[in-house]
DNA sequence: TCAGGAATAT
DNA sequence: CATATTCCTG
């Protein structure tokens, strides 16, 4: 374990230092390049996220869920977090925010959601835990604090939906349903080159156990004299036009959510 | 010390 | 209501 340092500083012997790289502000292509073949620029990413970036990156690398991380990668990527416009600083013009700098109200969009409640899906009841679920959506600028947070309101909100009040409470069955407990020890075990690895049939293996409903979404769900079902979670049926089958264009069809950070 | 989770606060 | 922050516990 202690020779991780070792292997990096080795690693770091073969790589451009930092003034022979283009700064990570700067688009690698013109703006023309870029519009003539219709691909999208790269959001803007400050030191900060980059730290985060690579020790997140260094985290997966020493275990833990290696093949989990991969799946999700390659499934649909580049996800950025949407903020409540407000907040009249700015903090400076880039680089060090001194930290101290207050986070923004994170906006669940729906899509968001979406990765939230797959990532939560795929890890068991057991390893749903806000640091784990932060780490596998990987998305930009998401804090362990947001997904507590929202993983405080979604389990309050699954729990209305079983036991609560409701009108059938047809469980009994609890059985701890879990789908990938994350290979429990499936560690450094990075078979070499493949980054790729075995990961050839896109099935998801998403199995909620018996009635475990993951969200309400779209369906049409029981409308007798007053409207809604559920308060709370009416993601999936809101105002947003895309999401349907995306993902798929790549350089096209990813488009901004929002300004990632500035 | 860190992280999870319920209780609060905004 | 939706999110954030605090507080307690392991």
């Amino acid at each position: 374990m202690g020779d991780y340092n070792d292997h990096v500083s080795e690693w770091e012997l073969g790589l451009p230092t930092t003034d022979e790289l283009p700064p990570l502000s700067q688009p690698l292509i013109t703006p023309e390049l870029a519009s003539a073949f219709s691909i999208s620029p790269e959001p803007y990413r400050t030191a900060g996220d980059v730290n985060r970036a690579s020790e997140m990156t260094l985290s997966s690398l020493r275990g833990q869920y290696s093949k989990l991380v991969s799946n999700f990668n390659s499934i649909d990527n580049s996800m950025c977090v949407e903020f409540d416009v407000d907040e009249t600083d700015r903090t400076g013009t880039d680089s060090k925010k001194s930290e101290t700098m207050k986070r923004q109200r994170l906006v669940w969009t729906p899509q968001l959601h979406k990765r939230f409640v797959d990532v939560v899906a795929h890890l068991g009841i057991k390893n749903a835990v806000p640091k784990t679920i932060m780490q596998l959506m990987n998305v930009e600028g998401l804090t362990r604090e947001n997904v507590a947070s929202h993983l405080q309101k979604y389990r309050l909100y699954l729990k209305r939906m079983q036991g609560g009040g409701g009108g059938l409470s047809s469980e009994a069955n609890d059985q701890l349903f879990d789908s990938t407990p994350v290979p429990p020890s499936l560690n450094e075990s990075r078979s070499g080159s493949g980054s790729g690895s075995g990961n050839v049939s896109g099935h998801v293996p998403m199995h909620y156990g018996a009635q475990m409903v993951p969200m309400p979404m779209p369906m049409q769900m029981p409308v007798f004299g007053h409207m809604s079902g559920y308060p709370g979670f009416e993601y999936g049926m809101m105002q947003h036009k895309d999401w349907s089958g995306n993902k798929f264009d790549a350089v096209n069809s990813y488009q901004r959510i929002s300004q990632c950070d500035k």
